[in-house]
DNA sequence: TTGTACGCGTTATCAA
DNA sequence: TTGATAACGCGTACAA
C-alpha cells in the first residue's frame, strides 16, 4: 500500500509541495484559504505526516530511550511511567529495552538507540555490567546518558540514585534501636553499587553501635523470594543465632518471612525483618514488613528534568547533575518490637 | 556536534560511499580487506548507522508502538515485558504510550504513531473510548492493529482477550459451590467489554443455580483499595446481609477485605472473597485471596506471534485472528469454605 | 569488486 | 503568499 505524500496533495490542488508542507505545519505565510484547502484533501486522502523523512531533514528527533533490566519490576515500570507522563506530553515519543541483566544485551540496545538518533538515553545499568566502554560511546557522540537508580561510574553523564547507604544504615539503626544484637545480612552482588551502599550502610551501622561483625551473619541472596528461602534455611541449618534480618530487597525477606512462618518462630518479636524497596506485597502481608521506600516517582521525575534541563539550554555545553534522593524508612509491624 | 556520516568515511579511504554503505552493511560483493579498512574508519571516528536516513530509503522501519491505559499496572508491564522480550531480539523498536484511561490521549497516541510510521500498534483502549474512529485510521492505513485484554469492536484487527465471561462464571460458580447464597458483585465501568462480561458471568452463574438475583447486592465501584473499602462500606452500613464479594478486580477486593478485617467479620466464614487479576499481594495477604489469573505471558506471546504473522506474509491479504483466553481460577483461603 | 546517479518525503532557502 | 530547488544520509539499480 503506498503511503500519502504532501506531492499527491500538491497535484490534486495544483499548489507546490512546499506549500502543501507550509500549510500542514500551520505556518502563519499560508493564506488561511489555502490552508483550509490543504487540510481538507489531506484528511479526504487519509494522509498523515512522514516522521522519519521530517526527522532527516531537520535533525530533530523528539525521541528518546530508555534501558531497564525488566520493565516489569515495580520500581522500573514506575519510573518510566512517570518519564513517559512528563516527556509524552512535550512530542516526545519514549523507546523501551530491556537488558534482562546482561551486559551483552545492554551493548546492544546503546548500539540501537544511537542508530535511532535518540536525543537521552536514561539507563539503570544491570547487575553484569563491568566495562563501561558502550556508554561512553554515547557521551562522546554529545547525547545526554542519565542514570537512574543504578549507574554506572563515568565521566559527562547525569545521575538520580538513592541514598542506600544512609537507608541501609536507618534500617540496620532501627533494628538495633529495637534491641536487636544479632543481625543477619542478606549481601546482594556485589558487583551493584546499590548493593555495596546498602551493605556498607549496614556494617557502618554496626560499627558505630559497637556491635561485632559476624560472617556467619552475612549471608549473598539474591533478590527472590526462592533464595531469600535458602538464605535463611542455610542459617536456621547451622544453627546460627540471630533476632533479625535486613535484607537489601523485599523479595528475599519475604521468602524468609515465609520460612520462618513454617518453623513457627514468631515476627518481630524472635526475629525482626527489614526489607528495601516498598514492594506492594510488604503492606498487606500478615504481618507488614518494614521496609525502605525509594521514591521512584521523584527519581523519575528527577531524571525527566535534568534531559529538559541539558536539551533546552541553548549553551552547547552541557552540564551534568549527580542527585541523591533520601529513602524513607517505613516502619511497620515486622520491626516494632517496643 | 555534527555526526559522521558515511560520507566521511568515504572520502577519508577515497572510495565511493556506496561501497562504505555497503562495507557496513556487511554486503558480500565488498572485498574483505577494504571492508576492514571501512569498519576500522568508521570505529576510529565513533560514526554510527544513521536508521532515520535507511528507513526513509527502504521503507522498512522496525518499529511497534504499545498503548496502555498504564505502563506500571501489572498486568499491563507483564503484557508489554513479554512483547518486547519477543520482537527486540528481531531487531524492533518498541514505543510505548500511556493514555491514563483517556481516550484523548489514545487518539493523540495513535496519531503520533502512524506519523512515526510504526509497522503494528498494539492497544489496551481506555475505559473511556465509545467512538473508534481513531483505530479505523490505522486499520485503513494498512497498519496491523491488535488489541490485548481490552478490545475495540470493530473490523479488520486481530485481538487476544481473557475468556472473562466464563472466568467470571467459575469465580462465581465457586463461591456458589462454597454454600454461598448472597454474593454482592462490585460492577466495573461498563464501558468496558472486560468488565460488562465479568458482571455477565457473574449473573448467568447464579441464574443457572438459580439464586436470585439481588440489586442490593450490586454495586457500582472502580479498581481501586479506597473504592473497595467504600462499596464495602456501603453495603454494611446498609445493613445488607451477605456472605461473599466477587469484585471483577483485586484491588477493590483488597480495599473490602481490610474493612472486613476492622469490622472483625471472618474471611471466609462469614464472608468469602473473590478477585480478579492475581496481583502479587492477594497471594502474601494475611488470607490469601482467591483470584483469576489472566496468563499475560500468553497474552503478549499470542499478540506479538500475530504480528510477526501477519508480516511475514509474503500475500498482501492481512490475516486476523481473535483468540480467546481461559483464565484460572486460583481458589485460595478466602474462599475456602470447605 | 567498485563507482555513478538518483530518490525516499520532507523542509529550508531563495527568488518571484 | 507561493514556487523552485536543494539537501538531510542512506541504499540500490545500473554501469564500469
Amino acid at each position: 500500500m503506498k503511503r500519502v505524500t504532501i506531492y499527491d496533495i500538491s497535484e490534486i490542488l495544483n499548489i507546490s509541495p512546499s506549500t502543501v508542507s507550509r500549510a500542514l505545519n500551520d505556518s502563519p505565510s499560508v493564506k488561511t484559504k489555502t490552508k483550509e484547502k490543504i487540510i481538507e484533501v489531506a484528511k479526504q486522502l487519509n494522509y498523515f505526516h512522514n516522521k522519519t523523512a521530517s526527522r532527516l531533514k531537520t535533525g530533530k528527533n523528539n525521541t528518546v530511550g530508555i534501558i531497564v533490566p525488566y520493565i516489569n519490576h515495580s520500581i522500573f515500570s514506575a519510573i518510566i511511567q512517570v518519564i513517559e507522563e512528563i516527556l509524552a506530553p512535550l512530542g516526545y515519543i519514549i523507546l523501551i529495552c530491556q537488558t534482562y541483566e546482561k551486559t551483552v544485551n545492554e551493548i546492544k540496545h546503546i548500539q540501537s538507540l544511537l542508530t535511532n538518533q535518540v536525543e537521552c538515553i536514561f539507563v539503570s545499568v544491570t547487575m553484569e555490567t563491568i566495562n563501561y566502554d558502550h556508554f561512553k560511546k554515547v557521551t562522546s557522540a554529545g547525547i545526554p546518558l542519565i542514570f537512574f537508580d543504578r549507574k554506572a561510574d563515568i565521566e559527562n553523564v547525569s545521575s538520580v540514585i538513592l541514598n542506600d547507604f544512609k537507608s541501609a544504615y536507618k534500617a540496620t539503626e532501627h533494628l538495633i534501636e529495637q534491641g536487636c544484637k544479632r543481625i543477619a545480612h542478606f549481601k546482594g552482588n556485589q558487583n551493584l553499587e546499590i548493593y555495596r551502599n546498602r551493605y556498607d550502610g549496614y556494617l557502618k551501622a554496626l560499627k558505630d553501635y559497637k556491635i561485632p561483625v559476624d560472617p556467619d551473619l552475612i549471608i549473598s541472596c539474591k533478590s527472590s523470594i526462592e533464595e531469600g528461602k535458602r538464605a535463611f534455611n542455610e542459617l536456621y541449618n547451622a544453627n546460627i543465632s540471630l533476632d533479625a534480618i535486613f535484607s537489601p530487597n523485599d523479595h528475599a525477606i519475604l521468602g524468609a518471612y515465609q520460612e520462618i512462618k513454617n518453623y513457627n518462630i514468631k515476627v518481630p518479636e524472635e526475629i525482626a525483618l527489614v526489607g528495601f524497596s516498598n514492594e506492594i506485597f510488604t503492606k498487606y502481608i500478615e504481618i507488614p514488613i518494614t521496609t525502605v521506600f525509594q521514591n521512584p516517582e521523584l527519581m523519575g521525575t528527577k531524571a525527566a528534568k535534568f534531559f529538559l534541563e541539558q536539551t533546552n539550554k541553548e549553551t552547547t555545553d552541557i552540564t551534568h547533575k549527580n542527585e541523591i534522593i533520601e529513602g524513607t524508612l517505613l516502619v511497620r509491624a515486622s520491626s516494632k518490637k517496643r
